[in-house]
DNA sequence: CATGCAGTTCAAGGCGACTTGAACTATATG
DNA sequence: CATATAGTTCAAGTCGCCTTGAACTGCATG
């Protein structure tokens, strides 16, 4: 399947340095995001720099994390451009270097407020489209029309889901909201 | 990125018989069910003997949507397994003929909770694991398992927020539930 | 039981998304 | 300003899912 809501993918692989469980809990945060809707490497990205909680340099993540000089100037730009990850150059450094902000979800909710939502209003502009068309043909069968209609219907629910869906992840994230705000390990 | 929560493609070509909004309908809701989860054309195939409303043979099916015979075989055995066609054979009839069972949605349902939930929940095992290692080893600062904590919420948050998606939806459904039920014109 | 058609299987091909790596640009420093 | 290092871009390569099509199985009929 192509389309599937997400992909399981499994990295087997680690990086050398540092703690196995740093790892795995990065992997898990890619996996999780890449549920959402994102690349798994953008959510590694950013664990290791929450997790760490730390500034890198692109170079230190690319050896961290196992990608290519190019790969992570593309996932941090990214992750810049939706406010998960934040540059900054300290004085009398010539690299910039990189942190985590914390709201991560906020860049789910962006994208799929963005991204999903207009797609499924072009399935339903289609929809409408063909009904417009079948009715205007007299030839079409009343039951035909109404078949139609019940099709619009499924792709109205799914409208509606998704936003139910988003609403929620707003409140859990709500509910969550200080969870990636300040910590007392800072 | 390839974990999109839905791929969105376009097929602009369409069958050559019957009527344009009947294309236009197949494929939106190709497109709809591909959003979650599903192939496109498995969409295409049910909305084809939904809309026409006739039991159609395997070889009718490929030349309407323009497949090939072994996808068609492929795609018939899913929608079957997953009860949403039905396959019949009439009396003194060498071929088997498909139609359409209504209920859509169960389908999407079924999947997302056999195959996204046990993602989700190793996922968090996952994360469990990476916690559990990091608080054994006595050089784990306290502020690291604050941390790891907090992604957990996160996969947390994930997974509730799928798990109510899920309930909308069988609510939606169940709103719609007649919609895809008896109609008038059977 | 020979033949033909319906249906299934699966290796190969197609296709699209993600990643790589090298060329290129920008910036800091002496 | 020359040089070196940081960062960007993008064509080509890789990878994985989906589809194809041909070989195969099963079944019905003459």
């Amino acid at each position: 399947m192509k389309g599937y809501l997400w992909t399981r993918a499994q990295a087997p692989q680690r990086e050398p340095s540092h703690s196995d469980w740093e790892a795995i809990a990065i992997d898990a945060v890619g996996n999780t995001i890449e549920f959402w809707g994102f690349k798994r490497n953008q959510g590694r990205v950013w664990a290791l720099l929450y997790l760490r909680d730390v500034v890198l340099t692109a170079a230190e993540i690319e050896k961290e994390l196992d990608l290519s000089k190019g790969g992570v100037s593309m996932l941090l730009r990214d992750l810049e451009r939706w406010g998960v990850v934040l540059r900054v150059r300290s004085p009398h450094d010539s690299a910039w270097r990189y942190k985590a902000e914390t709201d991560l979800l906020k860049m789910a909710r962006r994208v799929i407020e963005e991204r999903e939502f207009s797609f499924i209003a072009r399935v339903r502009a289609d929809l409408e489209e063909a009904i417009r068309l079948a009715e205007a043909d007299p030839r079409t069968a009343k039951a035909k029309v109404a078949r139609l209609r019940k099709m619009e219907v499924l792709a109205e629910a799914t409208e509606k889901a998704l936003r139910l869906f988003l609403k929620t992840s707003r409140l859990d994230v709500g509910s969550l909201f200080g969870v990636f705000k300040p910590d007392e390990g800072r």
